[in-house]
RNA sequence: AGGCACGUAGCUCAGUGGGAGAGCGCUACCUUGACGCGGUAGAGGCCGACGGUUCGAAACCGUCCGUGCCUACCA
């Protein structure tokens, strides 16, 4: 061996920071176009260019580097393109703040300026994300790295614009819309997150102008009634039917406004009356609609009240809500109010109230694009894993309304569109037209509006690897095999890829969508910086190292479940951690001056390398099944039961002996073997933990060869070494042990202490397993002599404490120190255990209906297991009387 | 209001028609030459409730209870 003994704590900052260098050195994470592998690509969901690494993308990009790791393992050609978002209101408003800092706002210095602050903001801080991304350990090919404001991606957003536009699918309107007040912009539907209110239901009275009586309307925004153009009610509602065609008077204002009849009223709700203001509301927009009403707007961009609000002109909208109160119950029009809870919109970025607005705006008719995305589902050519998010795939773009695609912010992808200031002409081109084509007047302006941050994050898997020029990429790479994401970005970004994918490409952007849970606290609440439960990644990679991290949120990655995440949960996987580096310890420090055989024979023998050899055959195909199936919380505990519980606590408990022994032949074999099987073991897991396999792997040549693990080949499940033989013979001898182990607990024998154990079998192929593994038995259950009988042959030891595995019956004398009254307890006890299983298997088998209609093999595998438990029955009876009659012999 | 999940050991969760499992925690014992971030053994569960299908249900179906999430224009 040439690297010598491992340190006796692994060091893991070293160790990671080390060897990520050496990869990205050496090229390893660098997809080629050219090769002739098969291609496996992905795409990584571009995190905000302002953002710090959480937990949410540490998940995310942890399945991805092991989707991408294992893949490279099994020879494909592996493509992972990372980058950023620009994420225009998100960065927009982290660099006003920086301004306001400054005394400044974005409209003192412009729009360039402006431009200027976030490229500069972005050169100093955008690369932060990036950095914790390597720190995680994620293979991405970093000199694909993309910003969706490149100048590339860039182009793709115009062209796609401008093909959408002459197409007809893109198109200006003026209509209700989404508005931060805050943020001072549009936005998309999906954008508005509803969330509980508990507000109030006021009860506001309109008398009629004719004097003879009100009508009650019932509003929880009272302020918007300055811009109430009529009251309606359901024309099926008796109460109010003579009221229709009526006028009342508005209160405050003294406006005269109509009832109006429509069926939309619903009666039961409130008084029953409906306040319309269709200025400020969408229901009553379309009210508007149809009764041909005056639009009042009353609320401006900002949240303020307008000068149509009258005396309220400059108010904020919440304090002119609470003015408006006092004056209704000043003038006597508040009837009542009563405690109500509603959603009320918030924008997601900034959490204001938003405001539906009136507005100019583009829109992406998005009928004709969700078809083609819905079909693709439908027709497989993209799986949605697990299936159940296809349902609300499906019901999302069935249901979706036109996409308002223009923000009324200055950082993003400016909207190829030019107003002709002489004749009105929009022209909508790539490039800025020198002249209109209509009067050829060459006053043109271009829209001051950006696009919505996901309509290029739409264009992502496309535009990432060169599009629209035709590449060697998109041709190896394009579709991208799997898409790992979230579920609470499946509307917001999957399904605009999946249209706008269709498309430009027609083809979809990936054949497979994994969606994972999101990560919660321990308490299943939703982390957030305001509640102060975050667990952040970064500080516990500080503490418990990347791997440990790693694996315990691949542990967790449970399909269709939310994951609950605690500290001590990672800290225990650093455990884990740790008995790898230790079971290295003790191979490689048997391995120093090691001359091979530096493979395992043709032929192996010993009963212990056969059944671990099978066994690891049984744990790559297991390994292998889980991943191709995205069971990543089967992946991960296969191997750290195989690792801990079958290597460590049997396999190299049981060579140990080999190891340090006298017998030359016996050792080579130990090594070769033990060697061979944490090789592959390393292998395996380094998808998922890919610093310390790398680390021991390096120190394991000649065992392992080449410049790194990211080189080898993934296991594959070698049939031939399969022996079930092996298997069934090994479980006999562990159950033995167990047997004397489990006894020499309850009896508290010592450990230091050796004891006598005698075997009583009666079936040749038993005894001559047990006299093959006399050392092993004895070694691991500690037994200074083990006798090996058939039954009848000897007498069965009388002061000794007992037990039945299988048909043998395995004795540990205790001679003195034998205590006759436990250990007829302790039999008792295993007695009535065995009793309630035999007579459930007892009363299966004599039901006619049960022999009738199970399938033979379920029958014959419940009379066998009768047949064992009856005799073990036997058995131990047999030995209880025998304990019983010593214990009264003792009392006389 | 509708839809979708989930309810299994103290905790967190696997398991989807024929033997109730894991990790952590807990108890007892242990300075065994890789590891006390360890070892060995043990305790602990009418698998939410009720009904149905079935020879057989933790699993399939229905109802209910509880929890969570998503969607929706009841002002």
């Amino acid at each position: 061996m040439s690297e010598g003994a491992l340190a006796k704590g692994y060091e893991f900052a070293e160790v990671e920071s080390h060897w990520y260098s050496y990869w990205e050195e050496n090229g390893f994470f660098r997809a080629d176009q050219t090769s002739s592998k098969p291609p496996y690509s992905v795409v990584i969901p571009p995190p905000n260019v302002t953002g710090q690494l959480h937990i949410g993308h540490a998940l995310n990009d942890t399945l991805q580097d092991i989707l991408c790791r294992y893949k490279r393992l099994k020879g494909f050609e592996v493509l992972w393109v990372p980058g950023t978002d620009h994420a225009g209101i998100a960065t927009q408003n982290v660099v006003e703040r920086q301004l306001a800092a400054d005394g400044l706002t974005r409209h003192e210095i412009g729009r360039e300026t402006f431009q200027e602050r976030v490229w500069e903001w972005r050169a100093k801080y955008g690369g932060i994300i990036i950095n914790q991304l390597k720190r995680l350990g994620a293979s991405c090919d970093w000199s694909r790295e993309r910003f969706t404001m490149d100048e590339g991606l860039s182009q793709a957003v115009r062209q796609v614009f401008v093909s959408l536009y002459n197409s007809g699918l893109i198109y200006r309107g003026k209509r209700m819309i989404n508005w931060c007040p805050r943020c001072v912009t549009a936005l998309a539907n999906i954008e508005v997150e509803g969330e509980e209110l508990s507000g109030s239901l006021y009860h506001i009275r309109y008398p009629l102008v004719n004097g003879k009586g009100a009508l009650v309307v019932a509003t929880t925004r009272p302020e918007t009634m300055l811009g109430d153009t009529a009251v309606a009610v359901n024309p099926q509602d008796n109460r109010y039917k003579a009221f229709a065609g009526q006028m009342v008077v508005l209160p405050i204002s003294g406006r005269h406004i109509p009832v109006i009849a429509d069926p939309y009223v619903d009666r039961e709700f409130g008084t029953g009356a409906l306040k319309v203001t269709p200025a400020h509301d969408f229901n009553d927009f379309d009210l508007h609609t149809r009764h041909n009403l005056d639009i009042i707007q009353v609320i401006d961009e900002r949240g303020i009240m307008t000068d149509q609000a009258g005396a309220y002109a400059g108010m904020d909208r919440f304090a002119c809500r609470r003015q408006i109160l006092k004056d209704l119950e000043k003038g006597g029009w508040l009837v009542k109010t009563e405690a109500h809870t509603h959603r009320v919109g918030h924008c997601y970025r900034c959490h204001s109230v938003v405001e539906p607005m009136l507005s100019l705006q583009w829109f992406v008719a998005v009928k004709p694009l969700a078809e083609a995305a819905i079909e693709a589902v439908r027709e497989g050519k993209t799986k949605i894993v697990p299936a159940k998010w296809e349902k609300d795939y499906f019901n999302w773009l069935e249901n979706l309304e036109d996409w308002c695609i223009s923000r009324q912010i200055w950082w993003g992808h400016r909207i190829p569109a030019w107003y002709c200031r002489r004749c009105n002409q929009v022209i909508v081109s790539m490039e800025a037209p020198g002249q209109c084509p209509n009067c050829s007047g060459d006053s043109l302006e271009q829209d001051t509006d950006v696009l919505d941050t996901w309509f290029s994050s739409g264009l992502w898997p496309f535009s990432t690897l060169g599009w629209p020029r035709k590449t060697q990429e998109l041709e190896k790479f394009y579709p991208t095999s799997t898409l790992v994401t979230a579920f609470d970005i499946l509307f917001f970004w999957v399904a605009r890829m999946m249209m706008l994918g269709l498309r430009f490409m027609e083809e979809v952007p990936f054949r497979e969508v994994y969606v994972h849970a999101l990560v919660r606290d321990a308490e299943g609440q939703k982390m957030s910086k305001s509640k102060g439960n975050v667990i952040d990644p970064l500080l516990m990679m500080d503490k418990y190292g990347t791997d440990a991290l790693r694996f315990a949120l691949t542990a967790f990655a449970v399909q269709g479940r939310d994951i609950k995440l605690s500290e001590d949960r990672i800290e225990g996987y650093k455990h884990f951690v740790n008995k790898i580096w230790n079971a290295a310890r003790l191979l490689l420090m048997n391995l120093e001056g090691f001359e091979g055989p530096f493979e395992i024979p043709e032929k192996v023998t010993g009963l212990a390398h056969r059944w671990i050899l099978s066994r690891l055959q049984r744990v790559a195909a297991e390994t292998a099944d889980s991943l191709d199936n995205y069971y990543f919380n089967q992946y991960a505990q296969v191997l750290y039961q195989f690792l801990w519980h079958e290597y460590c606590d049997w396999y190299l408990e049981i060579v140990k002996p080999d190891l340090y022994g006298e017998d030359a032949e016996a050792g080579r074999l130990a090594r070769s073997v033990a060697a061979h099987v944490m090789h592959n073991i390393l292998v395996l897991l380094h998808p998922v933990m890919p610093f310390i396999t790398e680390e021991i792997w390096q120190r394991m040549k000649p065992f392992t060869s080449g410049l790194s693990i990211m080189q080898e080949s993934f296991p594959e499940s070698r049939s031939e070494l399969i022996d079930p033989e092996a298997e069934e013979q090994m479980e006999t001898i562990m159950a033995i042990i167990v047997a004397v182990r489990n006894i020499r607990g309850e009896m508290n024998v010592p450990p230091s202490l050796k004891v006598e154990v005698v075997c009583i079998g009666d079936q040749d192929s038993h005894l001559e397993l047990l006299e093959g593994q006399r050392r092993m038995i004895a070694d691991l259950a500690k037994v200074s002599s083990l006798t090996i009988a058939r039954a009848g042959e000897i007498p069965k030891p009388g002061h000794a404490a007992g037990a039945v595995v299988g048909n043998m019956e395995v004795f540990v004398i205790l001679k003195d120190i034998l205590d006759f009254e436990s250990e007829s307890g302790r039999l008792q006890k295993e007695l009535s255990k065995l009793e309630k299983e035999f007579a459930m298997t007892s009363r299966k088998l004599s039901n006619d209906d049960f022999l009738q209609k199970a399938p033979q093999d379920v029958i014959d595998k419940e009379r066998e297991k009768n047949a064992r438990l009856g005799e073990k029955l036997e058995k131990l009876n047999r030995r209880l009387d025998i304990m019983n009659g010593l214990r009264e012999n003792l009392a006389i």
